[in-house]
DNA sequence: GCTCGTATTAGTACCAGATATTATAAACAA
DNA sequence: TTGTTTATAATATCTGGTACTAATACGAGC
């Protein structure tokens, strides 16, 4: 063992973020990875606190389903509180480290993303996509922050909708958005 | 048995709406549930082709995953081509599934993103963060296509730039942004 | 009544992916 | 050499199933 890390230390560390990264994973794939016995890892996790495979696996989905659950939407970045199909959508997005860039910002993607879906999920039609959007970014949002976004049906014009998206953290306006939407297929109703 | 319902298909149908709406019980469950033996319900689920409940919850918390996922790339999307700090940058982005939606279309924010993070890229800042951007989507991206982003590097105004990204597909044009950048820090050099 | 057919329930063997425990081997330091 | 940590092995048990076979209940038709 010794002195810095041991590699029983060093692998515990990584083996951690591996499940992290992907905790779809069994300890028979984990002792693959790792080279060592499955009963090392039994032990590794043991140690750290980590459950198996399936807890892991209900943990992910539970979170996820927190949500309304009105249509089918693994589509949707963040969670929707509220929706009134036509005419607005609620989510909100808790800001997590793979979110942020090295400087602690929060990505611009990831808040036009949440934006973007809440646009999609809030028109009543199968297929919607974006036809043009403007964005404008008021302030940082940083890790940890928690980003409530509302989607707004502004008006319709045949199969083009346009939805204006506020989104802030505690009542504070970060992002601000108008998005066209096209829904080129039939109406759903 | 009889007329319009049997007792059978009216459980079956029950059965569906209640998974549907809760995929987190157990055949052990859902017998107490409807006053049936799990045998039943195990019967039921096979007519119905519902998975046992570890294949539900993983499927779950999959769809969840990939929605996270497909941001996660790091801090640039696509893969760099060529860049001259300050001026210009080139990066192509394979599209894979988790980008897509049902229908087989690239969903909006992703192209948002590669032309965002190489608007970013192409600045040479420490930090850079996006002001606003006002982009258009000019037809549908699919699975399997691959799209070339190159951003220019307009005018620079102080710590404010305008970065014009095209993207396309087989020399197609698929996306067009303006992004005003802004680089709050001193610059690298 | 009896018989046929569907629906339901029961029972058994087996599987994946674990927990929990005990025993043994290897690695190395004092 | 002796002791300690670390790794591996082996075994019993658990949950929530699959897959299959067998027994039973229930109603319809005659």
């Amino acid at each position: 063992m010794s002195q810095s890390q041991s590699p029983k230390k060093i692998r515990q560390k990584k083996l951690k973020e591996y499940l992290q990264e992907n905790p779809f994973l069994t300890d028979d794939d984990l002792a693959e990875i790792f080279g060592v016995s499955v009963q090392t890892i039994r032990l590794d996790r043991l140690a750290l606190g980590i459950p198996e495979v399936r807890k892991r696996i209900k943990s992910v989905a539970e979170e996820a389903f927190g949500g309304v659950r009105s249509l089918d939407e693994g589509e949707l970045l963040g969670k929707l509180l509220d929706i009134e199909l036509g005419q607005y959508a609620v989510s909100v997005m808790d800001i997590t480290k793979e979110m942020v860039s090295e400087h602690g910002h929060v990505r611009g993607h990831v808040l036009y993303a949440q934006a973007s879906s809440l646009a999609i999920a809030v028109i009543d039609s199968e297929i919607v996509l974006t036809g043009s959007a403007r964005v404008r970014f008021k302030r940082p949002v940083l890790l940890g922050e928690k980003v409530i976004a509302k989607a707004t049906v502004k008006t319709r014009k045949g199969a083009s909708y346009l939805v204006s998206v506020h989104s802030k953290v505690d009542n504070d306006l970060v992002f601000k958005g108008h998005f066209i939407m096209v829904a080129p297929e039939k109406k759903r109703q």
